[in-house]
RNA sequence: GGGGUGGUAGCUCAGUUGGUCAGAGCCCCGGACUCAUAAUCCGGUCGUCGUCGGUUCGAGCCCGACCCACCCUACCA
C-alpha cells in the first residue's frame, strides 16, 4: 500500500526558525498523525535548504565554510525545533547530504540527454537576496538605484553562461493538468493564481550558475552549479529514492511512496511548486504530486512575519510559556489553513484559557474528581440511557464525522471546532444533569453513575480525536481515564471509530492526575 | 494596466446552491450552581454585513461601478 507522503518545505539555513516556519510543520505533523491514526502507512519529510549564493555569503559574513555555517544552523536550531513542538518527522533531508546530491546529478543528466536542457546566456540583474534573476518591470528604484522589490536592496547585473530547462514547453500541458485536477493546487485562490500565471505563458529557465561554486556541481560542466531552486524542489523525490535501479532499496520505497500526497508550502513559494517543480517531472516522466496547498501568512501587528526582515518570533518564545500543545492548537484553530491570519500574545492568551484550561481541561478535572468522590474512583457500568444522554452519544458520534471529513482535507480550524463543540456540549451537561445533587440520595447512585459514564466516555472520544493535534495532554488524559489497559495505545486508537459509543469499559480506573492544561500567569 | 483575495458586532472571525443570515467565541454587565483549574451554566448590551446602483416577491450571499488593504503579473522606460 502506497503511504500518505506528506512533505514541509526544506527550510533555508540562512537563519533561524520562526513561528512562520513552525506554523508549516506543526500542520503537516498533526495532518501526518491522523492519517497513521486512520491506520494508514505515512511518511513525512521535512528537511533543509542549504545551497545557494546567500548562504555562501552569510557563512563568509561569519568567517566560516558554507557547509560549517549549515552544519551549526542545523544541529543548534533546525533540528531541536522540531522536538520543541513535538514533531515527528520520519526522515529529515539536507540538500548536502550525497543522497540528495547524487539523485539530482542523475536527474539532470538524465534531462540533459533527453534534450530538455540546453546552453544559453543570460543577462539580467540579479537579486541575491531571492537567489534569482529579476524582470526589469520588477524592479523599484530607492535613491537611484535599482533595488529587489522584496529585500529593497540593489541588484547586480549579472551575465553567465548557463544551462536552461525548457519550462516553456510545459505551459499547455499544466493548464490541461489542473483543469482536469483542479484539486491539486488549493485553496482556490492559489489555484486561481497559478491558472492566470500559467495562461500568460512560461519563459525558459535558468537552471544553472557559474558566478560562485555553493552548490551541486553540473555533471557534465563542473564550471557550473545547479540553480539552488532547481536543487531544493527536488528534494520531495530524492528523499525517498528517485530513479535508483530497479530493485533496490531506494526504488522499493519511491514506489511505496511516491507521489506526494501534500506538499505544503507558504503562498509565496506557491509558483515554484505548482509551476516549475511539476514541469521538471513532466519532463522526466515522473507521476505529479498530487496536491500543492499554499497556506496564507502569520501576521504580527498587522504585518508579515519575514525571514527576510528580522520580524520572526521564535517558536520557543511562545512555547516555553505555553506549551507545544497549546502551540499546535492555537495555530490550527484560530487561523483558516490557507487565509492570512494574526498572532498576538493576549488572543493566545485568551483562547489557551477559555478554550483549553477551562473549557477541555476543567472537564477531565471535573470528571475525574466524581469518579472519585462518587463512584471510588473506578468507572461504574452505565444504566439506561436518558434523551440527555443520547444528545452527548449522538454528538460524538456526528463530531468524530466531521472532524475526520475536515481534517483530511487539512481544513483543520473547522476539525477542531466540530470537537469543541462536543466538549462545551459536555460541560453543558454535566452543569444540567447535576450529579452532585442527585448523588445526595443513595437511590440516585444508578443515574449518577450513568451520567458518570457518558461524561468519561466523551471524553475518550475527545482524547482520541484530539491525540493528532494535542499529543502530550492527550496522553496524559488516556492515563487518567485507564483506557490504555483495555483499549490498548492511544496512538493506536483509529480516528474513524472514535464516534463508537461505549468503548470505555466499566471497571477502568479514573484517576485525577496532573493539570491537562494549568492557568498560567499573566505574562507581558 | 490586467488578475486574485479580503473589507460582517470593541477584538478575532463563521456565514453552503439567495428566503429566521444578521451569527459564534472573546470582552463587559447581571443571575444560577458548587463536581471542577475562582472553573461551569443561564440571560443581557453592541452591527445601516466597505460605498452607490441593479436583478428579484426577497441579497453579506447574484450583477455593475467605485473606495480601501494585501498579493500575483505586464507594458513603458
Amino acid at each position: 500500500m502506497k503511504a500518505f507522503y506528506l512533505t514541509t518545505p526544506i527550510y533555508y539555513v540562512n537563519d533561524a526558525p520562526h513561528i512562520g516556519h513552525a506554523y508549516t510543520t506543526t500542520a503537516g505533523d498533526v495532518l501526518t498523525r491522523w492519517h497513521r491514526q486512520r491506520g494508514e502507512a505515512v511518511w513525512f519529510l521535512t528537511g533543509t535548504d542549504e545551497h545557494g549564493q546567500k548562504v555562501m555569503r552569510t557563512a563568509e559574513a561569519n568567517g566560516v565554510e558554507p557547509q560549517v555555517w549549515a552544519d551549526k544552523l542545523v544541529e543548534s536550531a533546525w533540528l531541536p525545533v522540531l522536538d520543541t513542538i513535538d514533531a515527528r518527522n520520519d526522515d529529515f533531508i539536507r540538500t548536502t547530504q550525497p543522497r540528495h546530491m547524487e539523485r539530482v546529478q542523475r536527474f539532470l543528466q538524465r534531462l540533459k540527454d533527453a534534450g530538455h536542457i540546453y546552453e544559453g546566456n543570460y543577462v539580467g540583474p540579479y537579486c541575491v537576496g531571492c537567489e534569482e534573476f529579476k524582470l526589469e518591470g520588477d524592479l523599484i528604484e530607492v535613491d537611484g538605484a535599482k533595488c529587489c522589490p522584496i529585500h529593497g536592496r540593489p541588484v547586480e547585473s549579472v551575465e553567465e553562461t548557463n544551462y536552461f530547462f525548457r519550462l516553456s514547453a510545459y505551459g499547455e500541458a499544466l493548464i490541461k493538468h489542473y483543469q482536469e485536477h483542479p484539486e491539486a493546487v488549493r485553496p482556490q485562490s492559489a489555484y486561481n493564481e497559478v491558472m492566470s500565471f500559467l495562461k500568460q505563458g512560461l519563459n525558459d529557465l535558468s537552471i544553472s550558475r557559474s558566478s560562485f561554486d555553493w552548490g551541486i556541481e553540473v555533471p557534465w560542466d563542473p564550471s557550473q552549479v545547479v540553480y539552488v531552486w532547481f536543487d531544493a524542489l527536488l528534494n520531495y523525490a530524492t528523499a525517498v529514492g528517485l530513479d535508483d535501479p530497479a530493485g533496490s532499496e531506494g526504488a522499493e520505497k519511491f514506489a511505496a511512496t511516491w507521489p506526494a500526497d501534500v506538499h505544503l508550502v507558504g503562498k509565496d513559494i506557491l509558483r515554484f511548486h505548482a509551476v516549475i517543480w511539476p514541469a521538471m517531472l513532466m519532463a522526466a516522466g515522473v507521476d505529479l504530486p498530487k496536491c500543492v496547498f499554499a497556506h496564507g501568512w502569520l501576521l504580527v501587528g498587522g504585518e508579515k512575519m519575514s525571514k527576510s526582515k528580522l520580524t520572526g518570533i521564535a517558536p520557543a518564545q511562545i512555547i516555553d510559556h505555553f506549551g507545544s500543545d497549546a502551540f499546535r492548537y492555537y495555530f490550527l484553530r484560530a487561523i483558516q489553513f490557507g487565509a492570512d491570519g494574526s498572532f498576538s500574545w493576549e488572543d493566545m492568551s485568551a483562547r489557551y484559557t477559555a478554550e483549553l484550561a477551562n473549557g477541555l481541561g476543567n472537564l477531565a478535572s471535573r470528571a475525574a474528581a466524581m469518579v472519585g468522590k462518587y463512584s471510588g474512583g473506578v468507572l461504574q457500568a452505565r444504566h439506561d440511557y436518558t434523551e440527555a444522554d443520547q444528545v452527548i452519544i449522538n454528538k460524538l458520534s456526528e463530531v468524530a464525522a466531521v472532524a475526520d471529513e475536515r481534517v483530511t482535507e487539512l481544513d483543520f480550524a473547522g476539525g477542531i471546532g466540530a470537537v469543541k463543540e462536543l466538549i462545551d456540549a459536555v460541560n453543558l451537561y454535566v452543569t444540567e444533569q447535576e450529579p452532585w445533587k442527585v448523588a445526595k440520595d443513595q437511590a440516585g447512585m444508578p443515574r449518577v453513575e450513568t451520567i458518570l459514564y457518558v461524561i468519561c466516555e466523551a471524553l475518550r472520544g475527545i482524547a482520541v480525536l484530539y491525540n493528532p493535534l494535542m499529543p502530550k495532554a492527550m496522553a496524559e488524559l488516556w492515563r487518567q481515564l485507564g483506557a490504555e489497559a483495555v483499549l490498548g495505545a492511544l496512538d493506536a486508537q483509529d480516528v474513524r471509530n472514535a464516534g463508537t459509543w461505549g468503548q470505555l469499559p466499566a471497571g477502568s480506573v479514573i484517576t485525577k492526575g496532573a493539570v491537562l492544561f494549568p492557568r498560567l500567569e499573566e505574562a507581558e
